[in-house]
DNA sequence: GTTTTTGCAAATGATTTGCATGGAT
DNA sequence: ATCCATGCAAATCATTTGCAAAAAC
């Protein structure tokens, strides 16, 4: 189950003439075993206890590979980091303008015609992310006026 | 009309407790001249012409506040640096993902179920972004296979 | 063997901190 | 007079660069 997902990357790689090594290998393991969101540096972070000496150009470069390869996501959090996300289907996020929380939220909403809109403006539109920006849970409480 | 919307801007600072210093109406008023999207380093390096002095933490802390007083709206561009744009009406961006320009959008989908759901989830939503990421028609042309 | 990837070290950029002064109410 | 907001300087993150050595093909 984890061969299939690595003959896969493997796959890709080689499609567009791209080598297979094994950071790669690691970090897009990784990631998968990943149950939410990474910055790059979390990602590095604990790269390192599995493959040390990896580089911190390393990870950026195939972050970025495994975007375009279309293993990760990146989610524009709108605040100092961005974040990875394993999870390839399609689904949107909460991000709290506090605490910098992300979490995931089922798409209720078509974003295909935006898409599409895009297209019309001579935009080759990739992907498309929906991020409600607000306060968690715990943050409300928190701001509470007072009492 | 200037005024007008400076009025608007004393009162809610007002309203909360907050202070009409120079420095807030300056950088709100430089936000509305602005025809498109900054971030924070160039807001703060155009407002340095024209009220020597400020500081970067005063300009980081104003647009965090004008944020909250639904004055500016924080663009997640996914990329190095947030943007904030002036526009507070509800539009959506193309961010490419090999220049960065980031354009806008006008909304074709309705993204407020998405805000609803997050509410059900007990997030309180403030604001709904849509970005589609992908590449700008000049980025397409330099990415050709070859010819 | 050739070309891509890596690692290193350091530069660059973006944002935030702590603290004392100054200014708005 | 009381706080809030500013400026300063520097710390802290996040990300990218240039180049030589190592590894994949």
């Amino acid at each position: 189950m984890d061969e299939s997902v690595d003959a896969r990357l493997v796959g890709a790689l080689r499609a567009r003439g791209g080598r297979v090594t094994p950071q790669r290998l690691a970090i897009a393991q990784l990631i998968r075993e990943l149950d939410g969101h990474a910055t790059a540096e979390e990602i590095f972070g604990q790269l390192t206890e599995r493959l040390p000496g990896v580089s911190r150009p390393t990870v950026y470069a195939t972050l970025e590979l495994l975007e375009e390869l279309g293993q990760v996501v990146r989610v524009p959090a709108g605040s100092g980091a961005v974040l990875f996300d394993p999870r390839t289907d399609h689904h949107d996020h909460m991000v709290c303008r506090r605490c910098g929380a992300v979490s995931d939220l089922d798409s209720v909403v078509d974003v295909a015609p935006a898409a599409a809109a895009a297209g019309h403006e001579g935009f080759a539109a990739e992907d498309t992310q929906l991020v409600v920006r607000g306060l968690c849970a715990d943050c409300q409480s928190a701001a509470l006026p007072s009492r």
